[in-house]
Order: C-alpha cells, then sequence, then structure tokens
DNA sequence: TTGTATGCGTTATCAT
DNA sequence: ATGATAACGCATACAA
C-alpha cells in the first residue's frame, strides 16, 4: 500500500502552503487563478485524492443520508428509494440503505448504525413491530434531520410524508358501493402500522356513509404478499353468504386472490368486484386489470430526499422545518376489476 | 450544538489516560477488568459515541461497503439488495446505494463519489452503456475489492457472479422447439450487456442444434419494460408468416406481451408458447402463468457480499480470491405459457 | 496494566 | 493573496 498524496505533498511541490492549496481545492475565491490552476494540475497529475474523514471531521458533516426500510424488495419500497436516490446523488449526497425486515429490534439496531455512522439526517419507514419511536431520539437530541415516510410515527415531533390513506381507502370502498357491493371484503397487514390502520378507517367510513353495517367478519389479515392469496381466498370461500366485493391493500396480494378466485369459478367483477393498492406495475398486467389507488412511491422518495436535504442546508429556514405532514396527492383508476356498468 | 464527549472527556473525568479509555472500549485484553467497567459505564453515562471519522482517519478502514445498481426500482435489482444488506447488515458493513441509470456517465460519477467516499469494497452491475471499465481502475490500483455481479464485466480481472446465460436460454429456446415452435423470437435489451449477448448465443445454439434456420428479423431490440410490450406485439403481428414462439429476457415484459397478445385474440400456447426470464412474482400470477428462467438474485446478493466482505477480510486468504467468475445455479420453470403437450 | 507523544489529512483562525 | 498554527478525536508505538 503505497501512501496517498495529501495536500501537504502538492504543496511541497509546488513551494506554497497546505492552506493554499486546501483553499485551491475548494474553490476559495482569495486565491490567486495562476496558483489555482497550478495546484489543480499538480492535483490531477499525482492523483490527489480528498480525504473525506479527514474533513469530516473538521466539518462535522459526511453528506451521507441514511434510510431504513421495512424490505429492499418490494415493488413500492424501490420506488421510494429509486426517486431518493436521484435527489441525493443530485445534490451530492449518499445513501446508506438498510432494512428493518419489518423487525422492531432490527430498526433499533439499525438507527444505532446509522447515528454511529454519523449520517447527515435520516429518513425512515417504520417496521411492522414497532411501537414506540425511542430508538430515534439520540438524533432529535443531537438536531440531525429525521424525517419519516409512508408509514410514518404518528404522535412524534418528526415530519412525516404520506398520502391520505383514509381518503384512499373510503373513495376505493365507496367505488366498490357504487357498483353495488353490499359484503366487501378489507385485507390489510397489521393495525400496528397507521397506513393499514388509517384505510380500516376508510373503509368503515364509507359504509357507514351508505348506511352499510360494519362486520368484523369481513376483515382478513395477512402478509400481503403473493403467496397469501390462496390462504385468503379460501377464507373468502368460507363466508357465507359470499361476499361481492374485495379491497385488498396491495396490488401483488391482489392479482394472487384474483387469480385463486378465478381457479375456483368465480368471475372478476361480476361475482366479486376487487380494488387493490398502490398502482404497481403487476395491477396493468392480470387479467382484467385491477382498479386501485396511484400511490406516488417515486415521487414521495423524491419530495422526501428535497426537503430533507433542504432542512440540512438551511436549518430552520425550509419551508417545512415546522411541518408535521405533507401528503402526497392519491387517486382511485378505475379499471375492469370491477367495473361493472 | 453542546460538544459531544470524547475519549478525552471521559479519561478526564476517571482519572485515567485517553488511551486507556480507547483500549476499555475496543475491548483490548491488556486492561483492568474493574478499569475496564468503570469506563464502560461513564461511557454510557455521558452518551459517548465513537466518532467513526477520527477512527477511519487512523485505520484507512469504512466498513461502508459501495453498489452500483443500474436501477434500483427493478424486482431483479431489489432482490439482489436485499440479499446484500442482510449479509452486510450481519457482518457490521453498511451499504452505499447508488444508481446507474444505465448511463455510463453516471456510473463513472457513482464510481468516483464511491472512491472518495473510500468504501472498503465495491460491487457492480454495469450499465447498458458501459463499453469499458476504466473508471474501476483507481479500486484496483488502490486494492479494495471491486465485483461484479449479474451485468459483469467480461474481460476484466475482477471476480464476477452470474448465471449461465448461454446455456439458461438454450434451454428456454429449446423447451419452445420441443413444445413444436419453428419461428421463434427473442426479445432482448442490447448486446452491449454481456447477459443479453449470451442469451441470444443461447437462441442460437438451440436454434442450430434443432437445423432451425436463424432469422435476425426474428430478433427484437426493446426496452424491456412493462411499456414496451404493446410495441413489441405490434412488431410481431406485422412479421408474416407469424411467429409460434416468444422468449422475452424478462418476467414484467413477457407478461406485459402476452397482455397485448391476448388482446389482439391471439392464444397463448396455442399459437405463440412464451418464455420469459428471472422468475419474477408476476410469472405466478398473470394468465397463463409464465414459464421462465428461475434467476436466484436474493441468493447471488448474498453470495457476492459474503465474499467480498471475506475477501476484505481475510486478503489472498478468501477460496475465491482469484477466481474470475461464481455461476449460480438457474432452471426453467415450466408453466402455462409454454405448454402445448 | 497504564500513560505519553504523535500522526492521520483537512480546514478555520488569525496574522502577514 | 498567502501562510503558520491549531484543532478535529482516535489509535498505536514506545516508554514506564
Amino acid at each position: 500500500m503505497n501512501k496517498e498524496t495529501t495536500i501537504y505533498d502538492i504543496a511541497k511541490e509546488l513551494g506554497v502552503s497546505p492552506t493554499t492549496v486546501s483553499r485551491a481545492l475548494n474553490n476559495h475565491p482569495a486565491v490567486n487563478e495562476k496558483t489555482k490552476k497550478k495546484i489543480f494540475d499538480a492535483a490531477l497529475e499525482s492523483g490527489y485524492q480528498s480525504n473525506v474523514f479527514a474533513a469530516n471531521l473538521r466539518n462535522k458533516r459526511t453528506y451521507n443520508i441514511g434510510v431504513i426500510v421495512p424490505r429492499l424488495n418490494s415493488s413500492f419500497q424501490s420506488s421510494v428509494l429509486a426517486g431518493m436516490e436521484k435527489v441525493a446523488n443530485e445534490l451530492g449526497f449518499n445513501l446508506i440503505i438498510s432494512q428493518s425486515l419489518e423487525s422492531y429490534d432490527k430498526e433499533v439496531a439499525n438507527a444505532l448504525s446509522m447515528f454511529n455512522s454519523r449520517v447527515d439526517g435520516l429518513l425512515v419507514s417504520l417496521a411492522g413491530d414497532t411501537e414506540n419511536i425511542d430508538h430515534f431520539k439520540p438524533f432529535l437530541k443531537k438536531g440531525t434531520p429525521l424525517m419519516f415516510y409512508d408509514r410514518i410515527a404518528e404522535h412524534s415531533n418528526s415530519t412525516g410524508f404520506t398520502i391520505d390513506n383514509i381518503q384512499a381507502a373510503q373513495n376505493a370502498t365507496n367505488h366498490l358501493i357504487q357498483q353495488g357491493c353490499k359484503r366487501i371484503v378489507h385485507v390489510l397487514r397489521t393495525l400496528k402500522i397507521n397506513v393499514y390502520a388509517d384505510r380500516l378507517k376508510g373503509y368503515k367510513y364509507a359504509l357507514l356513509e351508505n348506511d352499510i353495517p360494519f362486520r368484523p367478519s369481513l376483515v382478513i389479515y395477512a402478509d400481503l404478499v403473493e403467496e397469501a392469496g390462496e390462504e385468503i381466498v379460501n377464507q373468502i370461500l368460507k363466508m357465507d353468504p359470499m361476499p361481492d366485493g374485495l379491497f385488498v391493500s396491495n396490488d401483488s396480494c391482489a392479482a394472487s386472490c384474483i387469480r385463486h378466485l378465478k381457479l375456483e369459478g368465480i368471475r372478476i367483477p361480476e361475482d366479486i368486484a376487487v380494488v387493490g393498492f398502490n398502482n404497481e406495475v403487476i395491477s396493468r398486467l392480470v387479467e382484467p386489470n385491477i382498479t386501485t389507488i396511484n400511490y406516488p412511491g417515486y415521487e414521495m422518495g423524491e419530495l422526501a430526499m428535497k426537503n430533507l436535504i433542504n432542512q440540512l442546508e438551511k436549518p430552520g429556514e425550509g419551508m417545512l422545518h415546522n411541518t408535521k405532514k405533507i401528503t402526497l396527492r392519491s387517486e382511485l383508476i378505475i379499471r375492469e376489476s370491477s367495473k361493472r356498468k
């Protein structure tokens, strides 16, 4: 391992001081153009590479943003991350990503690791297990910007990016009712996560609005993955009378349900009308195409990252520095899986 | 911003030297158990947090691994990343992720940024644009482990993780031929990427094996995204005579093709038998289910990360330190989209 | 077992 | 416009 070039080496080589080299390399205005040129040339020549640690040690900044996601291999989450990465990259920040795998313990460990890595800011979508967010307190105490997205901490003071899940679910359910559905099954993951709790609320509101009684037996809790469809359909088949509407909290799972319903000879949407959530690619490819809620994940990622970095650069000044909740627009996209008229 | 606790503060508080504190905190054997206990307590009490930069500045290690992917929001890539993150996390490494968005220029910029961030190792899946890999030379020169996966650099000396794309495509094509197909369309992205070049080879080999002439007009180059299906189907419809087999290089695109073929009244698999690639979730949800090649992305991510870190920890000793290519098992999964008998 | 002194590479302060 | 110096916080060679 040959020693690396430092500003001292360049300084010695050119007969100037390290300070001047540092200034030149950082485009400080108060340095002669000719000197600057010389220094840049020498730096290039020698393959000089700025040592970020030394710089960080002084600056107390890392230009790293941490992101904690429930899982990386989710259609929605990877869209969000793509949006975040794009913005971060453009603004000169790196993304450190870790997954909680829906486990509170892992989330705590990841938060600690992010804290020790001294990320400049942190974006989090909470794990399903998480009931308190004390593990993020060190960030707040230190003044490190912390924001949540999608699965947000309702009762914290941190900014959260969401869609209006209540309204979205209400729209979805209302739409099913308008199509003539009277017994609508709702499939969600867990009430611990705000996202699903809100959607259940919206579902209930819509029923109420239409004088349809809420039946707890029509709410199914399931892992919203492709594999869950079969079991969900089994439960539906056992219901008597059979439901005539199905509102599933994500599209992959809705697609899986549709597939298994069809295998049982049930017609979609005639026998059961189906609505999904997220507007994943899959909703446009299965047959029939799935009515869904467009959830702008990529845009949410961009927006969240922009705001986080904005707060970083201009503390206390950013438009959102004391905003608690940013709600993105989402809308119902009606397709064949629910269209009866 | 209140000043942070350092080992000096703890040292002063306890009347010992900073050295002792440093040693205690790092579990150095040569330190009295009682002293160690005292120091740990004081550290906990004061909310001491080790400064990674100062440590890195000395150690010249970051415990950060860089990953450059073509895009984050891809079903395959996010599986790989999930596998990588799991292993890295368990072994105490952070993941810095950036996307090239298939652009050579962005890849170069990202590589530079990773280099400046001094990642301990780098994992790369190349952009579609990339024709040379000189931008990774600094890593090699410095001795930073560099490995490729999926889209590997064929003529470099770096380890690459792949599946046998030639064999996989050959199997897929052979299967279609066995189902009675004589005019098989192959859809791929670009020959610049080894993955697709190899698959085209496998496709050709299978034809050759079965005395079917290779017709360049049956090879379609397209962006393998959901949106591309319509245009691909348009091209197919113009072919005379109509093809009777379709081998698409990923499942989302295959699903999209199937959808548009069906909209045109073409029966799958009777009129055209279809094979996809990757064994994405979608392949099990559309109708008919898509015959595909199982590409173990998650496992590839795990394996690549394990090997990279292994090389990091035991330079020159790892089982793979001088291996050029690791090939994972992949297999043809036959489903309804191609099954004629 | 513990401590002293020094270097890691950069940048901010102050002086020239 | 440039330079000398100190400080960032840690870890290690060497000394005791």
